[in-house]
DNA sequence: TAGATTGTTAATCGATTAACAATC
DNA sequence: TAGATTGTTAATCGATTAACAATC
């Protein structure tokens, strides 16, 4: 039998994993992980096998110091005198992101954007599967968007039980995006991909990342405008 | 006739108004601005022509210190004991973020996200015109997406001069991008928004916005997994 | 072994928050 | 005047960078 002591230690180690499992990451990491794989992506298209801190560094334009900081928050993936294994950091980026978890999405609006984003290589690249679109129009019902079939958002409830969707692209118009958001708490979704710019106020752990394409327009706008103030009297 | 002691005190005000100018604000707080102008927009649409830091940090869910802090970095748009007016913050918020500045852009590459661009309301909003797209297509070529003709790709360097573009909007395959963006530094553009996510190298002071919505994507899919990893065990 | 490069700690830098005097 | 709320300074917090010991 396990005396006090053992019992302990037991205890020691398993809040040390937890820990270590937890050990929140910072949103400021999180949000550089999908640069990562891009980047590693194009490190394996270009056959490199190898790749140190200090090169990452100068193809990322970040600091060497950064990327193994970044990186070492999940795990110590490289090797001293070495650097890092291309293939085994993507492998393990993938595995941190979720790329492989085989998520399945459904796009709810299938006008512009909607089609615009079912029809691009972003989501097979992503490991994400686009199974399903909604939309209110008879007119689109029953149709296929290549090989994804367009259901009446009335059967929402019904078609996300079928096909198991984890991950639902909200693409209508913003009047509909609360109530649709709404009826999804009752399904069983991991996430909300909102581009409707409308803030949605879920009770639900639903995660739900925005989209605002327009704010990049705008810092666009904001960069130009402040050279036309700025530089231009120096440089004209 | 000056003495030199008016002189000095010119140098000093104009430097020290240079410096109020330029003093360079934040990153973290320019990419803030666009948030502040849809929020904004949202009080000016309600109706509501008065708002205090505090009111306006409970809706964007930031502290009012920041909103403060924020709007300080341009000037004092608010009054002790008032708040803000909504219209008058709004206007100088547009102002910094040059809407009204009569921007004028161009999409490359009538695609699938092109035309579902240039479909979209989102430069009307925010004060710039597209003026005309682009494509390599020639069944294309000369047709309108709304009233927007579609030109050749063989004549950006002309009708971007004829009609004075200020912004270039890459939606074309990755593989031209960057031909294409050296081949913008020879027009009058201030800026580049890049879709194609090809990292674009110039030697120009050309402005650069890239667009990843996979990152967006991968960020989701990361908080989805981890939600799964971690809190399904406890929670289910 | 010597050289290279990571993992990690400590130092720096920047951004956020708290607090309060100024002032409407 | 009293109450409210900004503008602004100082304190805290978090993120980045530098440095170096560990180690392949």
């Amino acid at each position: 039998m396990k005396n006090e002591k053992d019992i302990f230690d037991d205890i020691e180690i398993d809040v040390s994993a937890i820990d270590a499992e937890k050990h929140a990451v910072s949103p400021a990491v999180i949000k550089r992980l999908p640069r990562y794989f891009r980047y590693l992506r194009e490190l394996i298209r270009m056959g490199k096998t190898r790749v140190s801190s200090a090169e990452l560094s100068k193809m990322m334009n970040v600091t060497a110091s950064q990327i193994r900081q970044d990186l070492n928050c999940f795990g110590g993936f490289g090797q001293q005198g070495y650097g890092y294994n291309v293939n085994y950091l993507y492998t393990k980026i993938c595995e941190i992101l979720g790329v492989g978890c085989g998520f399945r999405a459904a796009v709810i609006g299938a006008g512009n954007l909607g089609s615009a984003l079912v029809k691009s290589p972003m989501f097979e690249k992503r490991g994400v599967d686009v199974v399903a679109m909604f939309d209110v129009d008879e007119s689109l019902v029953g149709k296929r968007l290549g090989h994804i079939r367009i259901f009446n958002v009335s059967d929402i409830e019904r078609i996300f039980e079928d096909y198991a969707i984890d991950i639902a692209i909200l693409t209508m118009p913003k009047e509909f995006a609360q109530e649709t958001a709404e009826r999804l708490t009752r399904t069983n979704i991991g996430g909300i991909w909102n581009f409707t710019g409308k803030e949605l106020k879920l009770e639900s752990d639903i995660v739900i990342e925005n989209v605002h394409i327009g704010d990049s327009l705008m810092t666009l706008c904001y960069e130009i405008a402040r050279k036309k103030d700025n530089g231009d009297s120096s440089a004209k």
